[in-house]
Formats: structure tokens, C-alpha cells, sequence
DNA sequence: AACACGGGGGC
DNA sequence: GCCCCAGTGTT
């Protein structure tokens, strides 16, 4: 029984790799605010959603004013809908805001103010996937529930050479069965947060999308697309479709105090809950916007705005107008409130505006005083 | 299975 | 300009 001679090296037991892995962690792990000895579990559960989709830099400053303003899910609970959405300005994808506070009224109503241990109750918590499910049972309360993110959907597909694009179901399945055999081996299974974040910091700092340093790998022999040199290739990915242009026009009605006449959008879809100038979409958007408002006196056509979401490429055409403190109705273009606001406040990074809407703001505002 | 949902940082 | 990030919820 003795293996070929040209045969990839043999792969020692699986608690060699995950101890290899274990170590480098514990020697190289960044210093992150929400990570403690002692986690947390709701400082866990915020950074987890604030997390998603976004990366940890960007998340820093946001993460420590939350726990500033709202220490635990009691006090989060409290909180008003437009606070929530104003600390989250800024974040992108803003339901991960109002999970997150739905979340904190249920914690402190039925959970007397803590999170659940429970895998079910947890589960059902707004905001909380399987990712998440994963990350805060295994940081938060040391239970060996396995996790798989983009850091190590790429890690695992590249450490056994999957050729399953990471994002298709086949994919995410075998992906989800390898962690869960993984979380099963003895280092991981005493340690399941040490060994998730492990896995992500891996993929964070040395198995990167572009450009992986293998040779500062603690499982690099152990690498099976390392070994056939293809580490850089992996995982395939689906072909992405080309972001849809919009185009929209936007009302900048501004009051002679230098105020704009601005909506809340409603509580679904796109910049749900968020404030901007009123705007309308379509390719007929201007000829739309000008019946809606009556634009036949003086207005001024300011140059257009491009503005790029992940799928969507907005092209938007904002109108400014000097009001005579007419304050139009709203609601017919499918805003749920409305009032004057300064340029300052809806800029501020706290204001609640979505990112288009202020940039719109500091365009009229910027019109407005060359007039 | 596909789509909707933001914004930013790195190259 | 392109990629992709500590993903989830809806259709």
C-alpha cells in the first residue's frame, strides 16, 4: 500500500491543516474593535450585519458610533426608525439597518434584552442568514456552527481546486458541506471562532482575490490549486450582467433661506426610508418632472449626474428652481413625507439622504450661490 | 434560480 | 473602468 511516487504530497490528517491555520491566526490576526476575548454577542451581531457586503475599513467608524449611541439591543429598540436609518447613512443596502433594528426590538422583547443562543431563535432574527447564523454562534457563543463568506468560499475553492463557481448552488453547497466537515475536525470543533475568522482572515489578508501570497500561506502545501499553480484562477466566477441605466430627472426646489423641498422615499425598494430632492424615472423623466411641477417659468438645468450602483447606472438630470415658498405636494410621485432642509444638514454624513440625494443637495447648493 | 439591494476602495 | 467586499430577503 504504498502511494505512486509523482502523486501530490500526501495530505497529512486534518487537524495538522487546521492547527497550521490556528496558529497563523492566533500570530497575525488583525485588531478589530468588535473582536474581544469575550465577545459581545450583540457588538457580534452588529459588526456581523454591518459586515455584510462591505468591508471591514469602511465599517470601522460606523461600528463604533453605533455602540456609542446604542449600547445593547434594549437601547437599540428604543430607538426611532429615522436615528437608525441616519447612523446607517452612508453603509449602502439600508434593510441591513432595519433587520438589524427590528432585530433589537425582538432581542429585548422576548429575549429579555439578550441574544438568543438558541439556533432557531436566532435563525429567525430579521437580518440573520446562514452567514450570520454561523458567525455569531461560532464568535459570540463558541458553538461549532460552520460559516462560509467570500473570504472563504474563495479560500475552500481554492484550497481543494473546485471548479464549481462559488455563487452557484452546487457551489455554495459543497462549499457549506467542506466547513461543516472542517468545523467537525478536533482544533476547529474546540475553537469554532477562533477557526472561523481564521478562515476569513485568511482569505482577507494572504488568499486574496488578486494575487494570493502563497508563500506566506500556513496551508500553502496543503493547497491543491496551489500545487497545479492555478490559485489565481479560482473560484470561477459567473458572468455578470452590465449594470441597467436609469435616467432620472430631480426637482432642487430652493427656497430663498437656501432650503430644498425634499421627500422621504418609501419603505421598500431602493434607498428605502432615505431622504432626497424629489425625483422622477424613466426616459421621459424631464418632460414628467416639468408637467408635475408646472416647470414653464425660470429653471435652470444643472449638468447632468452619473451615479453607479452595483446593478444600476443612473443618469440624472437636476433642475433647479427658485421657489416662492410654494411647497408642492410630494405624494403623487410616491413619497411618504416631506419638508424643507437645509443643504448642511442633508449633506451631513448623520442626515439620512442616500448618497444620490446628496449629491444633488451639494449641487443646487452650489448653483445656489452663484446666483 | 434570479433579482433587488449601496457604496467605496484597490488596482 | 472593473472587481468585489465577514449576504439576506423576495419573487
Amino acid at each position: 500500500m504504498t502511494a505512486p511516487r509523482d502523486s501530490p504530497p500526501p495530505t497529512p490528517p486534518p487537524p495538522a491543516r487546521a492547527q497550521a491555520l490556528l496558529d497563523w491566526f492566533a500570530a497575525w490576526q488583525r485588531d478589530l474593535p468588535w473582536r474581544s476575548a469575550q465577545p459581545d454577542p450583540y457588538a457580534v451581531l452588529v459588526s456581523e450585519l454591518m459586515l455584510q457586503q462591505t468591508r471591514v475599513d469602511t465599517v470601522k467608524p460606523y461600528f463604533a458610533r453605533w455602540m456609542s449611541n446604542w449600547p445593547t439591543p434594549t437601547a437599540l429598540a428604543a430607538a426611532s426608525t429615522d436615528e437608525v436609518l441616519a447612523a446607517w447613512t452612508g453603509l449602502g443596502y439600508y434593510n441591513r439597518a432595519r433587520n438589524l433594528h427590528k432585530a433589537a426590538r425582538i432581542i429585548a422583547a422576548d429575549h429579555n434584552g439578550a441574544l438568543p443562543r438558541d439556533r432557531a431563535a436566532l435563525g429567525a432574527l430579521p437580518g440573520v442568514g446562514p452567514y450570520t447564523l454561523g458567525a455569531v454562534r461560532s464568535i459570540a457563543f463558541g458553538q461549532p456552527e460552520p460559516l462560509v463568506d467570500g473570504n472563504v468560499g474563495r479560500v475552500l475553492s481554492r484550497w481543494t481546486a473546485s471548479r464549481l463557481p462559488a455563487t452557484s448552488t452546487a457551489g455554495k453547497k459543497a462549499l457549506w458541506s467542506l466547513a461543516q466537515e472542517l468545523m467537525e475536525t478536533p482544533p476547529a470543533r474546540s475553537a469554532p471562532g477562533a477557526w472561523n475568522q481564521a478562515l476569513m482572515e485568511l482569505g482577507a489578508l494572504v488568499c486574496t482575490p488578486k494575487k494570493p501570497a502563497c508563500s506566506s500561506c500556513p496551508v500553502a502545501e496543503w493547497c491543491a490549486a496551489h500545487a497545479a499553480g492555478i490559485a489565481d484562477q479560482l473560484p470561477v466566477r459567473k458572468p455578470k450582467k452590465p449594470p441597467k441605466p436609469v435616467i432620472a430627472a430631480y426637482l432642487l426646489l430652493m427656497r430663498d433661506d437656501g432650503k430644498l423641498w425634499c421627500g422621504q422615499r418609501a419603505a421598500k425598494g431602493r434607498w428605502a426610508g432615505l431622504w432626497e430632492p424629489p425625483g422622477v424615472e424613466g426616459p421621459d423623466s424631464a418632460s414628467v418632472l416639468q408637467a408635475t411641477f408646472d416647470l414653464g417659468g425660470e429653471h435652470e438645468v444643472l449638468p447632468t449626474i452619473v451615479h453607479v450602483l452595483t446593478h444600476r447606472r443612473y443618469e440624472v438630470t437636476p433642475v433647479l428652481v427658485r421657489s416662492d415658498n410654494a411647497a408642492p405636494p410630494l405624494a403623487p410621485l410616491g413619497y411618504v413625507a416631506e419638508r424643507w432642509i437645509s443643504p448642511a444638514a442633508a449633506v451631513a454624513s448623520t442626515s439620512g439622504f442616500s448618497r444620490l440625494g446628496a449629491r444633488l443637495v451639494a449641487a443646487a447648493a452650489a448653483a445656489g450661490q452663484d446666483l
